[in-house]
DNA sequence: TATTTGTAGATAATAATTTTCTTTTAATAG
DNA sequence: CTATTAAAAGAAAATTATTATCTACAAATA
């Protein structure tokens, strides 16, 4: 949090009060939100705040490399401040996108490597399934 | 290929040309063309076909479950008429996606079962890279 | 405090996909 | 081989997420 100072400044950009709030948002949630999702929770304390900041700033967090962008197969991106290697799990019931936690996955980009003359850079995992609020529902 | 027929008979949908056409363009590429990539490809022997046919089409073959969207992070999809649970690698600098091919990375959906409480259905594995015509290239 | 340069926010533009509506056509029965 | 009917094609308009443009403003620094 401390080092985005550091970050902002290297990169000669200005660490605005908007920026900064859409950066503590993603870090504070484990919701993976959309544009729209960050512009609905921050209007309240930025009523000045434009969707247009949202995504400028979004842009601006991913080149850094301290946002990454999701594509969970919606018709727009989730967002998460969680830059780490992880896979991700989405309810066809719902929509929610959740983690998977403590699982280690890095071995995969290893593995590829056998079956490809790809120079591997990293990867994006998926999980699709029904999440366990949605299992009660359609008992 | 046959099969299609009974499929469309089953669900009272009809097998128009165009659809065909689009189902066969998919079976015979590997190039997991966008609809507007399969629209180009079909226009010089179809030069009446539109976009949102393609797109009426993609939709109903999916829901046939013989055909499948891939989300590789471009402002578009992709599609693939082989279901069969794969892998998928795209380049970086030049956004070809190809196949890993081969490679069985079924286990993942157990592996990721003992992480999580939802019910897993199925999964989308992305590798991003360089291709071997871009690695040549940037030498 | 003045100057510079990057940014916020309003608005218009873009582009992929979907919808609507009318005409055409595939399937099927007589 | 027709006639009938429900589904689909195609053209065009609508929708919607995202991006670009432009001007007023504000953060950094000298
Ligand atoms: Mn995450
Ligand atoms: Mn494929
Ligand atoms: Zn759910
Ligand atoms: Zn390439």
């Amino acid at each position: 949090m401390e080092n985005l100072t550091l970050l902002f400044k290297e990169k000669n950009l200005k660490l605005t009060p908007q920026r900064y709030a859409i950066y503590k948002y993603l870090k504070s949630t484990k919701s993976h939100p959309s544009a729209e999702m960050i512009y609905d929770n921050l209007k309240a304390n930025y009523p000045t705040m434009s969707l247009a900041t949202i995504y400028k700033t979004l842009k601006t967090l991913i080149e850094l490399g301290v946002v990454i962008e999701l594509n969970v197969g919606e018709d727009n991106f989730r967002y998460d401040a969680n830059t780490s290697q992880h896979p991700h799990i989405i309810c066809l019931s719902c929509g929610r996108v959740d983690d998977i936690e403590n699982a280690d996955f890095n071995f995969l980009d290893d593995e590829a490597k056998k079956y490809t003359d790809y120079k591997i850079d990293t990867h994006q995992l998926y999980f699709y399934g029904i999440c366990p609020e949605c299992q009660k529902k359609s008992e």
